[in-house]
RNA sequence: GGGCGGUUAGCUCAGUGGUUAGAGCGCCUGUUUUACACACAGGAGGUCAGAGGUUCAAGUCCUCUACCGCCCACCA
């Protein structure tokens, strides 16, 4: 039977079937095993607004990799799916779609929106599951959760009830960000500072008896709410009107001037107007004051009745009209131009207004120092290291955070107003009558919570809490979060916190934070935002391990990544080296058999040299693995693979099969390749997994090999001994093999005509005559990967080069031989001078020192720090001698 | 204003005190070679931002400077 495998690899043919296969298998959901400690990963839920853009491909990949790793050595692992409803961008997006239609968001009513919205989310959830399949995601599809469904929001109500029980939810009329074009609060970390090259506009507030006092103000539509100017206490210049009062210009209003240290006397003209319900710092002095608020706007950010002829003026337009009538009574004095920062809304970019509300905080200092203890005592690690201050400084200054939105699509808060006796009713289900009074006249509270609350609790919420489920009991705490740094404070913050409140246990052991993918102009790409590329594209042109490689190789935890096409073109072609290599392999197989007892017994260099280089990699991977190092292990295997499994070992395999001295490589072939599939799997399940299955359809130990590389063990570096020896004579022999290409390269001949010619060349003869002792040592060592590619050269003509470069050609034996009494023979039996041999000793002392480089992993690594103590021992010697002499 | 990151080949980036600082892409030369041209072989290309310091040894650790980027922050 004669295998036939098409030249390159065909990814599209393959992916859905051994995704189909795994699921069915049921590989995917963990067996609850108390005997066994279990890795867990939760993923961080999509928003159902779209599509799964290149982050969520990256954080797929990382995920999956880190769990099928964890699960071929041998853990029950759960990775749960899920999908978060994304309160305000569902519900623009929904808004957007029925303003297509021609429908509007009141003109339905709260039930219809909301039936169009889970449709839209429904659809979108599918296709958000879909692409996560693409991906490889081997997630537990049976315990995937939506935030909204029944049991997530029963434990959002849970901690919501539970909280404020305790006091820590409380309603307040408080200084929010409002968005006057979603029309609801945003927590602080929802609005965005921008730089904005705005104006200071110098006013003048006429005194009550004559002159004036000027305030500069970016805002200077703001001055209907002025309820007050104030000045520093300590400032000379104003420290005889205080107490006195100014005339507000247009609306004739009599403000007072106070003292409050809160202003700063270098700023502007060191007068500060407080308009205390249009800004913070103004709402704070206001407070100190007593002073009454005054709002001047309407909830879309147009004026209000309070600001006379302006009322219903856009904000902006009445900025103008107002400037340019104060300029008209001469009461401007100046403009500057100031660049100064101003929020807006993350969704929609609209600025906020600062705004005084009625509306449901979440009283964040005890949960805080909760969080801050755990991060700190190390029972949550976080990777990299550097995110623990950044995470630091701002949960030790958090403020309250705010958790009621005006919207429609959401956790309805669970709380209901009594229209009787107007008591509170905080229940988890809803309730028939007031608690209180037991009025049946009772409506809910119509907003709904912040996304991100529901967020919070995904870690718990999603294994069951407040349940007391088996999968609570046994899968949580989990193991690591993965997610990017740009949702550190949004969720992983969050998530902390509330896992501490409602369980008392920390919600992860480690947290490892991901880079983001950035766009050519170096934005960050995020939905809504229109600059997302869709992973599928990339899937469908270059497969999806290689899409996954490439998000993978060359990054590193925290560090943002670029992904260029040429990243993912090679990854394309590492998939397909791989491919080729098993190709060959099989075809191997095919062409010259193997035997069913065949043993990995190394009895070449080749082989040892093989199975050290692979060991070390299997060591190494397993140590980048274990620390998160998964760019590194992935290259690490990538070079191994490419460069030294293709480009030698199997070179020189090559000639292995036309010799009849030497055993067939076949094993060792086999071997390294099945190790290699195994390594990989976890970042290229796809490929591994076919040509994994080839591999056991053809190899004599089928019988024990598991049904998928999945299951199968990953490979550890016990599995077989490291070689230097081995390694030490390779590289010798690549160097030698090297000398001889260039040799050839230099003399731009031909090999054969270069030889004949030269070897009728009288001054080589002499040099002839040890060629046979030569040919001996190389057949020895085997360096003759050189005719991997020429075959119908004869050795000889290679070797002659070899000849040619007599110190080259001594050298490599330094490693396997008795290097004293080689170089004795040689001095007998070849024309070496005394100086010929100075010059060889020196280059073998160098030799020595630049054997192969230590091995880059270090730490628990005790074989590499006794070859550092060896070297300086040996350096130290050297350089003690060169002072003797 | 505070903090964090980055600065390494033409480009995009790895690099965990230790050999001659690497990869991919691009460029140059050669090769149709029965695994792979999505390949093979060879090559050019680096004051590792700058200046000091620690060390037997610094791209790597320390200090300072410059530039780029990000995050946080109520100076109107």
């Amino acid at each position: 039977m004669s295998i036939t495998i098409p030249k390159v690899y065909e990814p599209g043919k393959i992916e859905r079937k051994w995704y189909q296969f795994w699921h069915k298998q049921g590989y995917f959901t963990p067996k609850i095993d108390p005997e066994r400690k279990p890795f867990v990963v939760i993923m961080p839920p999509p928003n159902v607004t779209g599509e799964l853009h290149l982050g969520h491909a990256l954080t797929d990949t990382l995920e999956d990799i880190m769990v099928r790793w964890h699960r071929m050595k041998g853990e029950p692992t759960l990775w749960l799916p899920g999908t978060d409803h994304a309160g305000i961008a569902t519900q623009v997006v929904t808004e957007q779609k029925l303003a297509k239609q021609g429908l509007s968001k009141n003109g339905l009513g709260r039930e219809e929106f909301l039936k169009t919205a889970w449709e839209w989310a429904n659809k979108s959830r599918e296709a958000i599951n879909h692409q996560h399949q693409v991906i490889g995601a081997s997630c537990d599809w049976t315990r995937e959760r939506f935030t909204l469904h029944e049991k997530p929001s029963r434990a959002v109500r849970t901690a919501f009830v539970r909280l404020y029980n305790k006091g820590l939810v409380y309603r307040g009329e408080r200084m929010i960000n409002w968005c006057p074009r979603c029309l609801t609060a945003l927590s602080d970390l929802e609005v965005t500072h921008k730089d904005i090259a705005g104006h200071l506009y110098y006013i003048r507030y006429p005194l009550d008896n004559q002159g004036f006092i000027t305030v500069a103000t970016t805002r200077p539509e703001t001055f209907f709410g002025d309820t007050a100017v104030a000045v520093n206490p300590e400032d000379e210049r104003y420290k005889d009107l205080i107490g006195k009062h100014v005339i507000l210009p247009i609306i004739n209003k009599e403000i007072p001037i106070i003292a409050d240290d809160a202003v700063d006397v270098s700023f502007g003209t060191g007068a500060l107007k407080i308009t205390p319900a249009h800004d913070s710092t103004d709402f704070e002095v206001a407070e100190r004051h007593n002073l009454p608020l005054v709002n001047i706007m309407n909830p879309d950010a147009t004026m209000n009745e309070n600001t006379g002829p302006y009322a219903g003026l856009e904000r902006f337009v009445c900025r103008e009209e107002v400037v340019a009538e104060l300029k008209h009574e001469g009461l401007l004095e100046k403009i500057e131009p100031y660049a100064h920062s101003v929020g807006h809304c993350s969704r929609c970019q609209t600025m906020v207004e600062p705004k005084i509300s009625w509306q449901w905080f979440v009283r964040t200092e005890p949960l805080a120092a909760e969080a801050i203890k755990a991060v700190e005592e190390g029972s949550i690690t976080v990777i990299p290291e550097r995110f623990n201050k950044i995470y630091f400084d701002w949960m030790e200054n958090i403020k309250d955070w705010c958790i009621s939105r005006q919207l429609w699509w959401g956790h309805r808060i669970p709380v209901w107003y009594c229209h009787d006796c107007g008591e509170l009713t905080v229940a988890v289900d809803e309730p028939s009558h007031c608690l209180h009074c037991g009025s049946k006249q009772i409506v809910q509270d119509p907003d709904v919570l912040d996304t991100w609350f529901s967020s919070a609790l995904w870690t718990h919420s999603t294994l069951g809490w407040p349940e007391d489920t088996d999968d609570l009991r046994y899968f949580y705490p989990t193991s690591v979060m993965e997610t990017g740094y740009d949702i550190l404070f949004f969720w992983v913050a969050r998530m902390i916190m509330m896992g501490l409140e409602d369980t008392g246990e920390i919600p992860f052991h480690t947290v490892y934070l991901h880079g983001l993918l950035r766009d050519e102009s170096g934005d960050k790409m995020s939905k809504l935002k229109g600059n997302v590329i869709n992973p599928l594209q990339a899937i469908e042109e270059y497969g999806v391990d290689a899409l996954r490689f490439a998000l993978t190789t060359g990054s590193s935890p925290g560090n943002d990544i670029n992904l260029g096409e040429g990243k993912l073109k090679s990854s394309r072609n590492f998939v397909n080296k791989l491919w080729n290599t098993s190709r060959f392999i099989l075809q191997s197989i095919d062409a010259h058999g193997i035997a069913d007892d065949s043993q990995l017994i190394a009895s070449t260099i080749e082989d040892r040299w093989i199975n050290s280089q692979l060991s070390r990699l299997i060591r190494d991977v397993n140590w980048l693995m274990e620390d998160f190092q998964f760019g590194e292990a992935a290259q690490q295997i990538y070079d191994f693979i490419w460069s030294e499994f293709c480009d030698w070992y199997i070179e020189i395999a090559k000639i292995c099969f036309h010799s009849r001295s030497k055993p067939s490589p076949l094993p060792f072939l086999i071997n390294t390749l099945e190790k290699s599939l195994r390594l990989l799997h976890p970042f290229m399940p796809f490929v591994t997994e076919e040509l994994w299955q080839s591999l056991k359809e053809h190899s004599p130990d089928k019988v024990q090999m598991p049904d998928s590389i999945m299951i199968a063990p990953y490979p550890t570096a016990a599995d077989t001994a490291i070689d230097p020896e081995a390694e030490q004579v390779m590289n010798c022999v690549i160097e030698i093999v090297r000398s001889i290409r260039n040799a050839r390269a230099e003399h731009k001949v031909k090999m054969d005509k270069w030889i004949e010619a030269e070897i009728y060349n009288d001054e080589l003869l002499p040099h002839l005559i040890w060629q046979k002792d030569i040919m001996e040592k190389l057949a020895r060592v085997k360096p003759l990967a050189i005719l991997s590619r020429q075959r119908r050269n004869p050795a000889r003509g290679e070797a002659l080069i070899l000849v040619l470069k007599e110190a080259e050609v001594v050298l490599p034996w330094a490693g396997m031989v008795d290097v004293r009494a080689e170089h004795k023979r040689l001095t007998n039996e070849s024309e070496l001078t005394e100086a010929r041999i100075r010059t060889l000793e020196t280059r073998l002392k160098d030799e020595v020192f630049l054997s192969k480089a230590p091995p880059r992993v270090q730490e628990k690594d005790k074989e590499k720090l006794a070859m550092l103590q060896d070297k300086l021992r040996r350096l130290h010697l050297e350089l003690s001698q060169l002072s003797s002499e």
